[in-house]
DNA sequence: CGCACGTGTCGGCCGGGACCGAACCGTGGC
DNA sequence: GCCACGGTTCGGTCCCGGCCGACACGTGCG
């Protein structure tokens, strides 16, 4: 009678597993990962600004809780999300946490901002204003479908076959196709699942997009005509923001 | 440089939302109100196993950050997630949670076992071998389709009609129509989103099924051949575990 | 070989927070 | 009015865990 039956997972399993994001260096670390990058543990205690081996600590716990994949090169340690799911995790979670109050401080945060506002990769996916674009063409040309739950159609499959990306591969493994991933900064969705995954790559195979610094993503010259021609939409609806988006904010 | 510019959700507003469920207690609570009940402070403590003043701590806690709302009733304060939303992370987060050795003790924990593992409600939808049998019979009736990502079909606007169930009205808000959802003991996906939801209170007006003790869910004797017949599966196939599927589990 | 560097380990400090018991307060029943 | 009961507030205790500095270890470079 005490101790309860819950049947399921237990309430001592799920508060470890919320423990190890419930840390706000922790918690930083899991967010700069889900550029979907490895990182060493120096960049991540650096960002985070904490001691070096405070972090190891971290690296160690989030390691074991199976959060993180660790990968060792000669005297560097690089940590990167265990996968996908985790990555859906942690952005599930930073959706419903509240949007924090942070005016971007010096001019050059404000560019940094600015691009990163733009376009960016959330894990392995476009996201900012060119994921969201993505996602609402796709809608509108009838690429993908909500009448009855996001899904790609028919005349999608051939849309992408256009494009070189073959569509049965993606549906290997548990990760659904498509899926909406709610945008930090634009908050409205932007596509997500294996499909987002293999078109943000096809993007940059292409040249279309190359990755900036960081987490940030940029439209190429020769990209921006071309895609805006796939998305039957005008090129300047791709137009990147006030500064010039070749350069990536100048110093 | 050093503060870095994360352009989103900051460590600490995850870090606080995560440890509202980073504890032992907290975490048993939302799993216990993932029935989609609402409980009164005094049983939330009783099978948590913890003292009142402490329960009345951490439910205060939980109102707080917005992952449950209270109603208070006389001398009762009644507490139940904040919505499908909640409920949702909180599933994410125990399916990523590993599966406890928890082999049921007692006679009795055992045969209350066996009727949750038959059926019973996940927040708002159905989850158990039942709900599990219900996702998979759609599946093969043509009523969902993941060819493309899971959808409702054109064919299951109509069955759900025929049902009784009209489907616009389930489109309004954020919450995605039809949604899978990790069922714990079965570990396999059951319908969750608002047509799960749907379904699941049909079921319980047309009197097929009925709400046991606790979470618990039956099949009537009237249902289980009208159910059988809508799913377009033999009656057999619904059949209830070993014992009486009239008696939860006496005493 | 020796030095710099990235990382892991250990000990110690310290704050937060989980918990309880006791007292208090309002509700509802007698 | 009294009492039982559910809930809350308040101290106080105690332990967990985040953090650092100092030291040890291995890698890779000069």
């Amino acid at each position: 009678m005490e101790g309860m039956t819950t049947t399921g997972t237990d309430g001592r399993a799920l508060a470890s597993l919320a423990a190890l994001l419930a840390d706000s260096t922790r918690a930083s670390f899991c967010l700069a990962l889900l550029d979907g990058r490895a990182w060493t543990a120096g960049e991540l205690a650096r960002t985070a600004g904490v001691a070096p081996s405070t972090a190891s600590d971290h690296l160690t716990r989030l390691v074991q809780g199976g959060l993180l994949v660790e990968e060792r090169q000669g005297r560097h340690r690089y940590v990167r999300l265990a996968g996908p799911a985790v990555a859906q995790l942690v952005e599930d979670l930073a959706g419903h946490a509240p949007a924090p109050p942070t005016p971007p401080r010096g001019l050059r945060a404000v560019s940094a901002g600015v691009a990163l506002s733009y376009a960016r990769t959330c894990y392995d996916h476009l996201a900012g204003r060119l994921g969201v674009l993505l996602h609402d063409a796709l809608l509108d040309q009838g690429v993908l479908d909500r009448a009855g739950g996001l899904a790609l159609t028919p005349v999608g499959v051939g849309w992408l076959a256009e494009l070189g990306v073959p569509v049965e591969p993606l549906r290997v493994g548990r990760r659904p196709l498509v899926r909406d991933c709610l945008d930090w900064t634009e908050r409205r969705p932007h596509l997500a699942g294996s499909l987002g995954a293999a078109l943000c790559r096809r993007f940059l195979d292409l040249g279309w997009t190359v990755r900036g610094s960081g987490r940030a993503v940029r439209l190429t010259p020769a990209g921006r005509p071309a895609l805006a021609a796939a998305l039957g939409v005008a090129p300047d609806a791709l137009a990147a923001p006030a500064s010039r988006d070749t350069a990536p904010a100048r110093a």
